[in-house]
DNA sequence: CCATCACCTTGACTTAAGTCAAAAAAGCGT
DNA sequence: ACGCTTTTTTGACTTAAGTCAAGGTGATGG
C-alpha cells in the first residue's frame, strides 16, 4: 500500500500544487478499503464528498428500471469520482461499484471545498477534471446517438490502441460483457460483431487479446460508424 | 436591448457575487450580436473564452460524418456556453449555431481565467454549473442508452411539463424536427410515436402545443421506457 | 483431474427504428 | 390571398440490434 500523500501527489487532481497545499489535502483525506464488487453509492443517496482511486478499480453505472445496466465509465488509479453532487445539489447522479478489491481516499465535501476557495489553483484544476468529463460524455452521446455498435467498438479499440500505445494488439482491461455494458448494447450482439471483424479480416480475438490486423480499417470504421 | 450589467447578474452563472465583482465581470466581457443560423464555432475549432447567451437561442451540437445532426443542448438567456475548452485543452467538443437572431456576451479566456483565480465564488459557481452539465449528460446518455425513443420523448413531456409549471399542457419552443434530433431520433420516427401516443389518449396534439390527458401515464412511460 | 461457475458464443426469432419517397400541412414574405 | 419554402405526416420497406434459449469454453478450487 501507497503512502498517501504519494497517491495525492499522483492524482492528475492535484497536480502542480505545492508542498503545503497537497499536506492540506492529505490533511481532510480519508482511507477507505472495499472488497470485490462492493457498492460504494447508490443513485440518489445523498453525497457527504467525492472518492480518488488509490487502487483497484470501480464502474460508474446506470441502471434502467428493468435491471439492464449501462456502464459510463471505469476508473482506477489517480481518478476522481463522484465529485459532480459536491458542487451541484448533493444527489449522485449514478451508481458506483468496485470492480476489484480496491483502495479508495474519501474527500468529505464540506472541508474540500473550503480547500477550494483558498486554492485557485486547485480549483481551476477541478475546473479541468470536470471539463474533460464533459468533453468525453459528448464523444459519449455522439457514440450513442450517431454510431452504431459496430463504430462504437472500434472507436474503443482504436482508443485502446492509443491508450496502451501499441498499434498491433491491445488488451481489454475488462470483460467483453462490461465491454458491451460500455459500448452500450449487450453481450450477443457484441460476440457477433466481434466475430464479424474477424471474418472481415479487421481483428483476430483470443480472449482478453485483440490483435489489430487493419487499424486503418478501424478508424474509418470509427468515424463513417458502419461496418461495410 | 438590456444593458450588460443586468445580463451578468441575472445569470446563474454569477449568482450572489458582489457589486464590485459584477463589475469585473462586466469588464472584460464583449457583446456580440448574431444573426439567426449564423455558427458560431465548430467542433475543432481553436477556442478563445465562452459565451453566456443573453437573447435568443442557440443550439449545440454534433455531426455524423454522414452528416446526420443530434442536438446536445439547447441554450437560451443566460446560459452559458462554450466553457469546457477554456479549463481543458483548447479546442471545442462540438459545433454552436444561432437558432434564432441572438445577443451573445463573449468572456476571453485569460482574463476570465485569471477573474476566477481571484474569486473563489466565482470559481464555485463554475464548479456548480459544469457539475449541473455533468448531471445533465449522465441523464442524456441513460436516455439514449436504456430507453427507446417513446420513453425519451415522455421524458422530454415531464421536463417540460415542470419547466412551464403546466400539468395541462405544453407548448414545445423548437421545431419537432429539432426535438427528434434532441431526442437521438428522426422526425419521421417522432411523428409516428406522437400518433401512436395520440390514440392511446396520452397526449393531443395541434401544433407545437401538446396536451397532457394522462400525466401519470407518461411519467409511467419515461420510468418505463417502453410504449406498451 | 474433474466439477463447478462465470463468461462467452451461436442460432432462431422479434421488434424498434431507420430509409426512401411522396403527399399534406403549416409558415412566410410579397 | 398567393405562391413558395419548410416542416410534418404517412406508407412501404429494410435493417440493426434485442430476446430467448441452448451450448460451449475456460478458469478455479477442492
Amino acid at each position: 500500500m501507497k503512502k498517501i500523500l504519494q497517491i495525492i501527489s499522483e492524482a492528475p487532481l492535484f497536480n502542480g500544487l505545492s508542498e503545503e497545499q497537497l499536506n492540506d489535502v492529505r490533511q481532510i483525506s480519508v482511507d477507505k478499503f472495499c472488497d470485490k464488487g462492493k457498492t460504494i453509492f447508490l443513485e440518489g443517496d445523498d453525497c457527504n464528498g467525492f472518492y480518488i482511486v488509490a487502487d483497484g478499480k470501480v464502474k460508474i453505472y446506470k441502471v434502467s428500471f428493468e435491471g439492464k445496466e449501462h456502464i459510463l465509465h471505469i476508473y482506477g488509479h489517480g481518478n476522481p469520482f463522484g465529485e459532480v453532487p459536491v458542487f451541484a445539489g448533493r444527489k449522485f447522479p449514478a451508481n458506483a461499484q468496485t470492480l476489484l478489491k480496491s483502495h479508495l481516499l474519501f474527500f468529505p465535501r464540506t472541508a474540500f471545498v473550503s480547500l477550494i476557495s483558498k486554492n485557485p489553483s486547485l480549483a481551476l484544476n477541478m475546473l479541468s477534471v470536470l471539463s474533460m468529463r464533459l468533453r468525453q460524455f459528448t464523444v459519449q452521446i455522439e457514440n450513442l446517438s450517431l454510431k452504431e455498435v459496430p463504430g462504437r467498438l472500434a472507436s474503443y479499440l482504436v482508443y485502446l490502441s492509443q491508450e496502451q500505445g501499441r498499434t498491433d494488439i491491445v488488451t481489454l482491461n475488462i470483460s467483453k460483457g462490461q465491454l458491451a455494458s460500455l459500448l452500450g448494447t449487450i453481450p450477443e450482439t457484441l460476440s457477433r460483431i466481434l466475430t464479424k471483424m474477424n471474418h472481415q479480416h479487421l481483428i483476430d480475438t483470443s480472449g482478453r487479446n485483440i490483435i489489430l490486423k487493419d487499424l486503418n480499417g478501424l478508424e474509418d470504421l470509427a468515424e463513417h460508424g458502419k461496418l461495410q
